[in-house]
DNA sequence: GCCAACGTTGGC
DNA sequence: GCCAACGTTGGC
């Protein structure tokens, strides 16, 4: 099983959102960057953990825990004319983006990234590394078991 | 709102 | 295939 931080605009979608999704379930659409995709498509299973992640926001950071709970499949909207993911390129033969399911496990307690910033042990994150953009990371289980096990008690 | 960092595009 | 220009991300 593996690890990963996904990152969500609240004003787009927060964990409260998810919270509120029937079955606590929603498609990770949208997703336009071929690393991120990629970990989407070829390394997530069933079962696999996801922080859920506040980006692009007033107050960055942790509000929730997320598991993969259908593996990756073509992305709906990149054939929505009227999406702003829509990808002309995309085909039904040649799909270019892909998503997975994911389900609220639980909300956590929020940690900022502040907070995850003063620890020796999380200096390694991808997250918290400068010029980072990547809206899926793989987390490290040593990382993961030191933030569900100090910070998310 | 600023701006550094990074990904993508397209002319050559 | 190079790389300048451009667009986006996201913390601050």
């Amino acid at each position: 099983m593996r690890y990963w931080l996904m990152k969500s605009e609240p004003t787009e979608f927060s964990v409260d959102d998810l919270a509120a999704a029937p079955a606590k379930t929603t498609a990770w659409f949208g997703v336009r960057n071929y690393q991120a995709r990629n970990f989407m498509r070829d390394q997530m299973r069933v079962g696999d953990k996801a922080f859920f992640y506040h980006s692009n926001c007033e107050k960055p950071g942790i509000a929730g825990i997320a598991e993969v709970c259908k593996l990756a499949y073509p992305d709906a909207t990149q054939y929505d004319r009227g999406s702003k993911y829509y990808d002309q390129k995309a085909t039904a033969q040649n799909p270019r983006w892909f998503n997975v399911d994911v389900r609220l496990v639980r909300k956590t307690h929020f940690v900022s990234i502040k907070k995850l910033r003063s620890y020796r042990d999380l200096a390694n994150m991808r997250v918290l590394q400068k010029g980072n953009r990547l809206s899926i990371t793989p987390v490290d289980p040593r990382e993961w078991e030191f933030i569900t096990r100090v910070l998310l008690k």
